[in-house]
RNA sequence: GCCGUCUUAGCUCAGUGGUAGAGCACUCGCUUCACACGCGAUAGGUCACAAGUUCAAAUCUUGUAGACGGCACCA
């Protein structure tokens, strides 16, 4: 069988994933051992508006090695898919294109109409990301695909509900909250961030105290909001305001007054040290005005513009408008003090960027402290969830559960799951898991149930169980028996809180066991600039796109190979390292496969005895390579696991192993090629979970690979590496006097070509090798002379006890051996004398390191003695060293 | 303001107490019968800075500078 000439990643990936979905590899149920462990993964079910990012490319990734290691470990493997109903994003859509194509509001069409519009936008586009996730090559199990929304999800999210009612964890009440006038819709904390303003005002205004003709200054970045102002506070023990106390100020543009209190949160130092109080629109003065008792005057609508409580000159104004407008009427008024640019962050809403207000509004909350608890204790008695990296994580992850506030779960929105509480007309609340069961609490009244839907979070806290068959009715099932707790959780840092920590304790609460043991928090990947990928700074790299470029196994393996948990900024050409990588294998599969008619695949060929150096070597190195891969995987340092691939394949298996056994290849030999073809087939499966692709290509034409080769618990008949046993190395076949040998030829070899280059001698000169060396390796020498010769291109080798060569030779020493290439009429002698003068040098150098270090009593003495000893033998050799190339030196002056 | 992370070769990054590493780029040489997406050989670093601990520090401690992240505050 003839290979093309260069890997083509296309043919590959359009040639296997449909075959492994089809005959359910991807699923638990392809593991018949019935006492295999089960290995289980949930997804963080992407946004169902959401195309692939790089950040989903990376984390897919390392949960697809993961679950493909352990599948090829036996394990009875769930990496479970899905995607979550985005209650907002999703929600802006089908408003935009409602406005778009019909010029209609949600409004105009009513509730259920808008639903279902959303569902048909769901179904029409939502599947975008699974059909990507295909593309990854992403061992998914399809068949258990689970969305937020489904029926059994939802009925989950219900009975949660209910129950967290029932037992008082769920309130619903009169708050303070972040309210997005865009969206019309209330927002968790979560879900506001700071952006910081340089051009922001901070304005003084005048107010007239009553009965004086004095007034007292306050500042305020928001003036619109001093029309709902209910009262001025001080700080009681201020000399300059205590007596104003108790007095009362005629509040301009309304016809009202209100009390000036005294009240410790006020700083003295700042500002003016009087505070415009406005309960209803600042959550300070919410607090403020709980202690005095203060009227809370709402005047703001949904949409961000005044109501008529602002009074007639400003209702219907957009709060900006009506900012500009107070600011100008204090102006005219003689009341504007001043006005200074001043430095601000504002809240805004993580979507949309509109500024959010603070706004009393009476929600919905989950009571966060004893799920706070529950999630501390659980970390403190169990140390879970594991993060990898665990510092910072682990840190920022106990310090936000502390200062943890309630968490706002109603939303102003229709997309998403309906609360289950109904109203009487007296407005009595009757919390229910469906209409029916509601009307019976009320007793019959006429009910109306609750407008709003839940934080689509909310129903992602259930993820880790809902989506095992858990909906608060079925409660057990073989999966949740099976799958929870779940292995690990891959994510990125930024919905540690949002959505990771919420997960461990619902999952707690509702089932009693842990959501996952492990966290692998992956980093950033950063656009060119350095800065997080994001639309607007137009900076993104699309995976698909360098899945056309490079191909998905390339790209697969580049995210795996940066560190756990950094940041990373992209670069194109980190990736091409990789498509290299591929076609460098996919040429040493096709080199094997060109002289190897009647070998195949044949483990034993690998027990037999003598067998020549480089296949003891290589074969040490395999095993090497796989127990170190094994543990890298189980720490989750998966750019350990590529590095080492990486360097068994390129280093140890192309540019050493096949270059020596080249002759024997060419001639026929079919004892060597069966060991070549042997050994790249287990060194594919080691491959295979950061390269499906490519290994299962190349697997599939390897002669002698079939069902055979599974593991124990795959007794399908099918072919594919996917089945295969993952090799875990065994200590036995590491043999340390293989490796010193062969370290000692790769010496020898890289200094006759150390020499060739440096003396400009050309690769189609063929020269004579001697090497002098002790008895051991004088045969280790021999016994590879053809592997010396043809990887030096030399003629001739000659091994003995001392050298015996003419001056006119170029010298050289490792640790195990002298070597003399004579060099007639080649030789420019000062070319010799700057080599060899380098060599000492470099030798030199270290060797007065080492005296400086052994001469040191303190060393000698507190130093281990193992590591003493080590530096003196080093010592001793470099001497050796020195000595023989300095009598060359000598020789040739 | 509090907490944390980062600063290593031209670039992108590994390296958690014992002779500084990789890939790419650079230099030199190769149409060597798997691969030029390749082969061979070099060169390139006071590991941000300062002090400390230690026989020994890129690695541990403290401080400084710069970059970044999270949280809090923001009248």
């Amino acid at each position: 069988m003839e290979l093309a000439k260069a890997y083509d990643p296309k043919v590959a990936e359009e040639s296997h994933y449909k075959r492994w979905e089809e005959h359910g590899y991807f699923r638990p149920e392809i593991n018949q051992d019935p006492d295999a462990k089960a290995y289980s993964i949930v997804i963080p079910p992407p946004n169902v508006t959401g195309s692939l990012h790089m950040g989903h490319a990376l984390q897919h990734t390392i949960m697809d090695v993961l679950t493909r290691w352990k599948r090829m470990q036996g394990y009875k493997t769930l990496w479970l898919p899905g995607t979550d109903h985005a209650g907002i994003s999703v929600q802006r859509k089908v408003v935009e294109q409602l406005r778009k194509e019909e010029n209609k509001s949600p409004l105009d069409i009513g509730r259920e109409e808008f639903i279902r519009r959303c569902w048909v936008w769901k179904e029409q586009y939502g599947d975008t990301i699974t059909e990507q996730m295909r593309r990854e090559g992403a061992s998914v199990d399809w068949t258990r695909h689970r969305f937020t929304m489904d029926e059994s999800l939802s009925l989950a999210v219900r009975n949660v509900f209910c129950t967290l009612f029932d037992e008082g964890w769920i309130y619903r009440g009169l708050r303070i909250v972040n309210w997005c006038p865009k969206d019309k819709t209330v927002l968790s904390d979560l879900e506001v961030k700071e952006e910081t303003k340089k051009d922001g005002k901070l304005t003084y205004l005048k107010y007239p105290i009553v009965g004086s003709s004095q007034t007292l200054t306050v500042a305020t970045t928001r003036p619109e909001t001093m029309l709902g102002d209910t009262a001025v506070a001080v700080n009681p023990s201020d000399e300059r305001y205590k007596d104003l106390i108790g007095k009362s100020i005629a509040l301009p543009l309304t016809s009202r007054e209100i009390p000036i209190v005294g009240d410790e949160y006020v700083d003295a130092e700042f500002g003016t040290g009087a505070v415009k109080v406005t309960p209803a629109h600042d959550p300070n003065d919410y607090q403020i005005g709980q202690r005095h008792d203060l009227e809370q005057l709402l005047i703001m609508n949904d949409d961000g513009t005044m109501n008529a409580a602002a009074g007639a000159d400003f209702e219907g104004l957009d709060r900006f408008a009506a900012r500009e407008k107070v600011v100008s009427m204090f102006d005219e008024l003689g009341l504007l003090e001043k006005v200074e640019d001043y430095e601000i962050s504002l809240p805004v809403c993580e979507r949309c960027k509109t500024i959010v207000e603070p706004i009393l509004s009476e929600q919905w909350f989950v009571k966060m402290d004893e799920m706070r608890d529950m999630a501390l204790d659980l970390m403190s008695t169990e140390g879970v969830p594991h993060f990898s990296p665990q510092v910072p994580h682990e840190k920022v992850y106990t310090a936000w559960l502390e200062n943890l506030k309630d968490w706002t779960i109603s939303r102003q929105l229709w997309w998403g799951h309906q609360i289950p509480a109904w109203y009487d007309d007296e407005g009595n609340v009757y919390v229910a898991r469906t209409e029916a069961e509601a009307l019976e609490k009320a007793g019959g009244k006429r009910l109306r149930q609750d407008q709003d839907v839940l934080d689509t979070w909310f129903s992602s806290g259930l993820w880790a169980f809902s989506t095992l068959g858990w909906n608060g009715t079925v409660t057990e099932t073989d999966d949740l028996r099976s799958f929870l707790p779940t292995d690990v959780l891959v994510t990125g840092r930024d919905i540690i809180f949002l959505w990771v920590s919420r997960m461990i304790m619902l999952t707690k609460k509702f089932t009693d066991q842990k959501a996952f043991e492990d966290v692998v928090v992956t980093g950033t990947v950063l656009g060119k600039d350095g800065k997080p990928m994001s639309k607007s700074r137009n900076n993104g790299v699309d995976p698909i796109e360098m899945f056309d470029k490079f191909g998905v196994d390339a790209t697969r393996i580049y995210l795996a190979s940066i560190a756990t948990g950094a940041d990373i900024k992209w670069n194109d050409l980190l990736i091409e390292t990789y498509r290299n990588f591929a076609n460098k294998i996919w040429n040493a599969t096709r080199f094997s496969l060109l002289n190897s008619e009647a070998a195949k695949v044949d483990p034993s060929s690998l027990m037999a005895e003598d067998l020549p150096l480089a296949d003891r070597w290589i074969i040490s190195r395999l095993n090497r390579t796989a127990i170190d891969l094994n543990k890298a995987l189980v720490r989750y340092e998966f750019h350990t696991a590529v590095s080492l691939l990486y360097h068994f394949f390129w280093d140890d298996f192309c540019d050493w192993y096949i270059e020596l056994k080249k002759d024997e290849i060419n001639a026929g030999d079919l004892a060597a090629t069966t060991r070549i073809l042997t050994i790249l087939e287990i060194a594919l499966r080691m491959l295979h979970p950061f390269m499906p692709y490519l290994t299962e290509e190349l697997w599939l034409k390897l002669p002698g690979t079939s069902s055979a080769l599974n593991a124990p618990a795959y007794s399908t008949s099918d072919a594919t590496i996917m089945l295969t046993t993952f090799p875990p190395g065994d200590v036995n076949a590491i043999d340390e006097r293989a490796e010193i040998e062969m370290g000692a030829v790769i010496e020898v070899i890289k200094r006759v070509r150390n020499i060739r280059s440096e003396m400009s001698i050309s690769p189609s000169i063929k020269f004579n090798v001697h090497i002098a060396a002790d008895s051991d390796f004088q045969d280790v020498f021999r016994t590879n002379e053809a592997q010396i010769l043809k990887l030096g291109r030399a003629e001739r080798l000659t091994v003995a006890d001392d050298l015996d060569v003419p001056q006119a030779s170029a010298k050289a020493v490792t640790s195990d051996a002298r070597i003399a290439i004579p060099l007639e009429g080649l030789i420019d002698f000062d070319k010799e004398r700057e080599r060899l003068r380098n060599s000492v040098s470099k030798l030199s150098e270290e060797r007065s390191r080492l005296d400086a270090q052994l001469s040191n009593a303190n060393f000698v003495e507190r130093a281990p003695a193992e590591k003493v000893e080590a530096l003196r033998e080093r010592a001793t050799e470099l001497s050796g060293q020195i000595a023989t190339l300095e009598e060359n030196l000598t020789a040739l002056t």
